[in-house]
DNA sequence: ACTGTTTCTTAAGATACCTTATGGGTACGT
DNA sequence: ACGTACCCATAAGGTATCTTAAGAAACAGT
């Protein structure tokens, strides 16, 4: 099992004793999922916190319409979950897909609340991380509520320049909240200038 | 000073202990605001963590055309901060305006940093609000990507019918990423149905 | 109580974005 | 290697939201 990526990106944030990487390699799990395959569906609740390995996955919600519009991507070295179900151990309303072959590494609820209580340096580490999505969300609620989509689409190229070529325009198009057709309408405005 | 809004709100995260306690007695200092009078502006560094006693913020930033839009609100027990500009220490890119008269009590980064390793039990409950925050900013997400303005501007009703008689449509429009031209024709058409 | 400022509303014309439909190209599973 | 499903582009007509301008009502500071 490689708990490598996650000891070093813990590491970054704050370095972890012997103790403590035992720990990270024992409770948390590899698992392969395959393009297409779910690691969480509407209506179950979220047992696991996620870190990615490879491959790639996205978060989304259906609409009453029956629409599904992306929350959130994840590729090597980030986290996903949904965080509201998770602590309140209600069904999710989300799906977490993989969108490519996947490896993940994934620790079960009741585990990471024992390293909370065991190890509070990850108290430390994961309100940082908490933080973090913080900051992130707080910058696309500003672009949400501020601009038009074509900014979005090109702050959303230049922060995710890794997303370009891995993830399809319908599933960006999604994420940015806009159709895939007028999408390919602003990409078309943007090739011309 | 009136510190115990805050400990009942730490303690319904987490119970303190005395010496805990003591510790939010002193380092928490309070303050009066006036109507209009800003406790950030963009340029500022962010070196405060603010809990609302009594009053009413909001925070915003101004965008390259010079509107303003409101990010969020904050009454009685909530805080606010640009956790951005106070945990990188960058000058901040956001304004934070007393919507009435206001008291708050403020702890500085200093001190709210010793308080994390002194007391370790402030990571877990300031890891809960970072978590609590996370929830409700990718709610906010979720609406701003799928529902339209008179389904976001019901939802915000619903969700905090507190601001409803305290807060003006210009600012609530504003946080709804509307002009309030719009959100009047929005509540002309509600009020009809 | 007065006065200046801010707020809310209305309306007309403009722009951003959506819906539906269609067709050609490309990638994936077998 | 094949067929099928998915992806991307285009276009026409529709809806949501913005801009500008103006007036009436409510409010804040003195």
């Amino acid at each position: 099992m490689n708990t490598k990526p996650l000891i070093d990106y813990f590491n970054k944030i704050l370095p972890l004793d012997d103790e403590e990487k035992v720990f990270v390699e024992a409770f948390f799990k590899e698992r392969r999922v395959k393009r297409r395959q779910f690691i969480l569906q509407e209506g179950e609740i979220c047992m696991h916190n996620t870190f990615v390995l490879e491959g790639c996955f996205r978060m989304y919600f259906i609409d009453d319409k029956g629409k599904e519009h992306n929350l959130q991507f994840a590729v090597e070295n980030w986290w996903i979950g949904d965080i509201s179900s998770f602590h309140a151990e209600e069904p999710s309303k989300l799906y977490i897909e993989a969108v490519e072959n996947s490896i993940i590494l994934q620790i079960k609820k009741e585990d990471q609340l024992n390293l909370f209580v065991d190890y509070p340096k990850f108290n430390r580490i994961f309100r940082v991380l908490a933080e973090n999505a913080m900051v992130g969300l707080q910058q696309r609620t500003i672009q949400n509520i501020s601009s038009t989509a074509e900014e979005r689409y090109l702050d959303f190229l230049k922060r995710y320049p890794q997303f370009f070529n891995r993830i399809s325009n319908i599933q960006i198009a999604s994420y940015l909240g806009v159709t895939p057709e007028f999408l390919s309408a602003i990409r078309k405005k943007i090739a011309k200038s």
